[in-house]
DNA sequence: CACTGTCCGTGACTTTTGTCATAGAATGAA
DNA sequence: TTCATTCTATGACAAAAGTCACGGACAGTG
């Protein structure tokens, strides 16, 4: 992917005038990731625009003891780590890549900030782009507050593209990001198989009762 | 407290121009909702700036089984709902009085929008505000996701202003801001006071190991 | 093809949470 | 004060989630 296609994919910048989208272009950078490699840490300053041209990376929070919560999996064309951006504060949340080389598009900070700067109108999409993720937030606060795994793990299934597909991660990502441990996971995926609302060969899931599980999804 | 008084103390129209707080207070009127009254339903359009003047207000979450999540309590100065104020979109979250006589302080959205697009430099206090509150979300998400309930009533006790207190709220309330049940409430409060890290005296708490608790709120 | 590292599945528990039912405070209105 | 309502406390369980340990599948490497 190039840096003009990610940039146009990018939501707050997809209707930003093509002179800001080039000027963007010419003023960053790429970085290429090896594997399990560490783009940024928690709670350091913010690098800048980050946009995925290739590969992966994982947005994650980490607790004491080690778990971790993964936040979101960014892939080509997704934009890393905007609220530091936007707001100049600190990471809230550290990322790191997913797949071998991995490759990012960078624009430092105060390059960043000079171009909005010329293009006022983008801080509305800023904070449009914002506000979705906010929706989102509260909807993923939502389900670990009230919902039991199963639940979230059901939501999980139904967000997967087709009826039938491999699972993308392995067990432990999964529960990373619904919010538990490897165990839990590959024990309700058989439950949900039990049940007859999926079926489960190997690594292949096909969805057989997706009323079901979206009522399951839901809270039941 | 006056409109005036409300409109300076909001986050993103404290250092606003006179000007635009003028035509706010000129553009809105002021509501009043019994104890319990609701002020907004989910996934309603936005009813435009609302902050409270008086009284307080719950701001939450309801699943499909009739559990609720506070996402948080405003007290006279705090304004309420802005994301769908900024973003256009629906009303995410439910908000009732929790007092008799709560006062708020409301100006339509298509007056806001006026005013705002007459001065633009407030976007920027509104991303800043948006901002604010994704980060407190990111927290209370990892909270939820990766702390027991023991964890997170202790970082509400330490978030109490004083180390001696009467708990502000019934325990259902602390239940549903902490995402479990009344039950579970008493028994953990009963828990730490076994522990030696607090004292119980009725409704009135002490704190006597502060740093116990902390280490508690951090997860272990 | 053996060896290693990673991942999955599972039994056997333990701990944490949630549910139900019931008995007492506490509060406030009549 | 008396009564009704609302809260709190608690026992007894039930259900959900987490931990530990181990066996086995599988992929990649030398």
């Amino acid at each position: 992917m190039t840096r003009d296609d990610a940039l146009r994919r990018v939501g707050f910048l997809k209707d930003a005038p093509e002179a800001a989208r080039l000027a963007l272009t010419k003023a960053g950078h790429v970085q290429t990731l090896r594997e399990g490699e560490l783009l940024f840490l928690e709670a350091t300053p913010s690098l800048g625009l980050l946009i995925v041209l290739e590969g992966s990376l994982k947005e994650s929070k980490l607790d004491a003891r080690g778990r971790e919560l993964i936040l979101a999996i960014h892939k080509p064309g997704s934009s890393v780590a905007e609220l530091p951006l936007f707001d100049g504060g600190n990471h809230p949340t550290q990322a790191s890549a997913l797949t071998e080389n991995t490759r990012v598009f960078r624009v430092p900070r105060p390059a960043f900030e000079s171009i909005l700067s010329t293009y006022p109108e983008l801080g509305w999409a800023a904070l449009r782009s914002l506000a979705i993720q906010q929706r989102k937030l509260l909807e993923m606060l939502k389900a670990q507050a009230l919902h039991t795994v199963r639940s979230r793990l059901a939501a999980y299934l139904l967000a997967q593209k087709s009826a039938t597909f491999s699972l993308p991660e392995t067990n432990e990502s999964i529960a990373a990001q619904v919010g538990t441990v490897r165990e839990v996971i590959s024990r309700t995926l058989h439950q949900l198989a039990d049940l007859g609302y999926i079926t489960l060969t190997g690594r292949t899931i096909a969805i057989v009762n997706r009323a079901a599980l979206e009522k399951i999804a839901a809270g039941e």
